[in-house]
DNA sequence: AGAATAGTGTCTCTGAGACATTATGAA
DNA sequence: TTCATAATGTCTCAGAGACACTATTCT
């Protein structure tokens, strides 16, 4: 060992004791009976003990070998859903959030399908619950930073619905249109009109038409899946509705 | 865990080897000769003594009161620019990336006018330099995952291009619309229709003129600048360029 | 047949791209 | 006057919005 390598090991525990605590949110998302909904726990432990909070918890350094893997871990455990669309929204970090000190959290948003969900309500001391968005806001209080935090991601996936195809990633894998434009009605709280929601995903065969249709009412309607290998589509024109 | 429990583990030496290392890095970018830039300097320490990094550096919870503020710490101690634009990119974090361990990181980039920065190169043994982006990469070898997450700040940077009004943070408050394209056309990497250009940005009035006149060539070019009260624009169609 | 939902025809409007043209001031 | 650079005129084209219209199946 040279002697600026010593030196560095002897800092670097140093910068250890000073560490801020790290952790990972999810805001987990999913649309049912109409209604974009977010799902919340109940907090077991100090501070905030009883109150609702997003999903989350500290990174694992032994369980987790990335950032993401806290994440995916978080929710697996509390819906059983392995493979999400999961993406990073942004990281806070500050003295004020948690009364214990210097934290650190980066939060993801996760698109669910309803049905795909198996509830894990395992523990006897927390609740779990999904909780409706009604106006961008839940009305349940939640802990820490967290109605900050899902202001920003609803705020977040209101824009990219605008001018990607994510939506689709909470329907299941075959869909009617009018199931997929519901899901956009409901994220941006507006009215589309059906011609233009059609011509946005058939023109460029983002969308295939599956060959099975659905009855649901009167005129049975065609059901749709993704175009494989397509990913998520980003649109050179928005949606109306962006300021 | 309780309060009291939590407040234990924080200062036994235990949970300090639990908790990653907490850092930030920022991709410091300006304009100038024609070309993209990114601010490097070497490294003082091992690991990677003496290579090439990103600007950025530990979380200091006593000094930065959050996470944003270790950014323009970090960005002042070696521009001397103290109100930069700053984005929060992303956040890396995984036990691969530094070889003291798990580490986590956040990134943010920012936005310079060449002109404001006064280097601050003080130091005796680390070097600073503008190193430029060429074809969406730098020709030095970067520490760390430094040339991934430049890479990603890139390819962000290049996105945004193609529907914010971001660029103009690299410019001086005054400036012709040539010296606008032209940093729109290096981001970019591809020629502008001038007609185009000028109506993207004078039809809904995102720049109005300074009334002055800037003489560089033949016929002088008229000053403008961005509008009062307008923040970054966000288009509803995107410049051609996005796959 | 009537009702309700699925799906289409077609017009307008905005703004990007393309490219020809005009305007201005220095040498 | 020449000429390089600044700035405009104007056509095409893609795609969103609006809204009237047709198609299909159930009761």
């Amino acid at each position: 060992m040279t002697r600026s390598q010593a030196k560095f090991l002897k800092s670097s525990d140093k910068f250890q004791y000073e560490t801020p605590s790290v952790a990972v949110d999810v805001v987990i998302y999913t649309v049912f009976n109409g209604v974009l909904h977010v799902l919340t726990i109940t907090r077991e432990e100090h501070p905030f003990q009883g109150m609702w909070s997003l999903v989350g918890g500290y990174v694992d350094i032994h369980k987790d070998s990335d950032i993401v893997a806290t994440a995916r871990r978080k929710l697996e455990e509390k819906t059983g859903v392995k493979t999400p669309y999961l993406e990073q929204l942004m990281t806070v970090g500050d003295n004020q959030r948690d009364p214990r000190g210097w934290t650190i959290s980066t939060v993801y948003f996760a698109l669910l399908p309803f049905k795909d969900i198996k509830f894990k309500n395992d523990s006897q001391t927390s609740k779990i619950e999904w909780t409706p968005i009604i106006n961008g806001k839940v009305k349940k209080k939640l802990a820490f930073d967290h109605a900050k935090i899902l202001s920003l991601a609803i705020e977040r996936l209101r824009g990219k619905v605008l001018y990607t195809s994510l939506p689709f990633y909470l329907l299941e894998v075959e869909f009617t249109l009018r199931e997929a434009q519901d899901v956009y009605e409901i994220i941006l709280g507006r009215k589309i009109d059906p011609k233009s929601f059609r011509r946005r995903f058939l023109v460029p065969e983002i969308l295939q038409e599956s060959g099975g249709s659905k009855i649901s009412g009167k005129r049975p309607a065609k059901l749709y899946r993704l175009t494989p290998n397509q990913h998520t589509h980003f649109f050179v024109r928005t949606l109306e509705g962006s300021i």
